[in-house]
DNA sequence: GGCCGTCGTCACCGTTCGGTAAGGCGGCCT
DNA sequence: AGGCCGCCTTACCGAACGGTGACGACGGCC
């Protein structure tokens, strides 16, 4: 999916910068959803009817549409229907109503990949949007490459690079940087990485310390000054992109 | 499937008119999911129950089987260990349902190659079977020639060659050279190995090393520092091509 | 029936890895 | 400003892992 829009096409694992098209007739609803999928970093298109919903989403090649059930002019059903008969790419999210059962059923058979249930928190809606986002992006699978600026690392081979050059890294510290690169931008606590990354319940947090200095010792230029993995006082850690 | 719309784009190769079977009993589900993969290009045989399945993968020779774990008489895995045991090649996708952790990690080891999260849309399971395709199929036919600088391998005479001279290999040592040429830069277990090449779901690990040890001494110029069998501690062994 | 080749297992050894403990530093709160 | 708590840093030691050589069982072939 996702024939790059534009220039790049992202393969997204930051799952940001997205192309989403929101097509919802009730104005006020639109500028909240607006307004959250921008600030979740997505550029966002919108309609306010179904034919002009269709016509945006066959000319922008958006990567989501956030679809209305109730529309004028061409039901929602009828959009998604039209834009899998064109074969497009986009993954789709259905708004409905509750009580819309019997039509959700059908859209999910139409091919829409999820919905959401009105009312909804525009919070819900975006996860939801990300959601879709990480299980039908372009490079999937469960050892996608995770990319940050110059670091790189391999699942599939698990390898890591800096630039051009590879990194050497025991067991623990590949996973635990792929852990860490795979969900940036979210903290985690000491506890919450051992269990995660180690899979234990109990065990001493200095553990966890002693790994992410090592990991620093060779991911960061100045270890003491870390710009990937911060600190988090009290709390623990969290992997803070290039950006 | 979706062939590139509009030219650029090839968010698929065209592994199109790929034989797929459905191991799932519900008939609904079943259906549906046979109706996308049918209008991605596929070709689709069902199962609904475990025996009937793996008798249909043996039988049929897919190059893709579409797994749910539960299943009456036998379950996924079970069926997924069986297929493995004979060495069979088609590609395994899983479909678990949500907390159903353990038995995925389980399965990637018995030889799956993905698994998808239920509910799913049956457009992402399109796009995971294509993902699965591009990623285990060869390009070329399974019989096509491996090549490595100066290492061939012939998988349809069953001979190996480096350089001129021929290589004396083993059954066991031909398998895993095979396997591993076929699939250079990734990463595999022991009990990957053990699964994908032996068949096998228990036994020693060390059997893995030992046949390591064995084939590096016949196409390494120096065993010691291995340049093509590459050693990852703590995990397996990765073959890294010539390049 | 004997011989040879293959394969799985095992024990040994050197190396690497990873968890823990102890001391010093620096930020945070009062 | 001072004290305290949490984090960083270093060193160390036990455990785990992989490499190596050897052995014995099994099966095919002469």
């Amino acid at each position: 999916m996702t024939t790059a829009v534009g220039g790049r096409g992202r393969a997204y694992p930051d799952l940001v910068n997205a192309h989403v098209l929101v097509v919802e007739d009730d104005a006020t609803v639109r500028d909240v959803v607006a307004r959250y999928l921008g600030d979740a970093g997505h550029r966002v298109e919108l309609a306010g009817d179904g034919p002009s919903g269709l016509e945006a989403a066959v000319r922008g090649e958006p990567d989501v549409v956030v679809l209305d059930l109730m529309l004028p002019g061409l039901s929602g059903l009828e959009v998604c229907r039209a834009l899998r008969a064109r074969r497009t790419n986009a993954a789709i999210v259905m708004l409905t109503a509750l009580g819309e059962e019997d039509d959700r059923v059908l859209g999910l058979e139409l091919g829409a990949d999820d919905y959401v249930t009105k009312p909804f928190s525009p919070r819900e809606l975006v996860l939801r949007v990300g959601s879709v986002l990480r299980r039908t992006a372009p490079v999937d699978g469960p050892d996608a490459p995770l990319v940050d600026g110059d670091l790189r690392v391999e699942p599939a081979a698990r390898r890591a690079f800096l630039g051009a050059v590879e990194l050497a890294l025991t067991t623990r510290e590949f996973d635990l940087l792929a852990f860490l690169l795979a969900r940036p931008g979210r903290a985690f606590t000491r506890a919450e990485l051992l269990a995660q990354v180690w899979g234990w319940d109990f065990g001493d947090h200095s553990t966890v310390t002693v790994h992410v200095r090592r990991l620093r010792e060779k991911i960061e230029a100045d270890p003491t000054q870390p710009r990937r993995i911060a600190t988090i006082w009290g709390t623990g850690y969290r992997y803070d992109g290039a950006a």
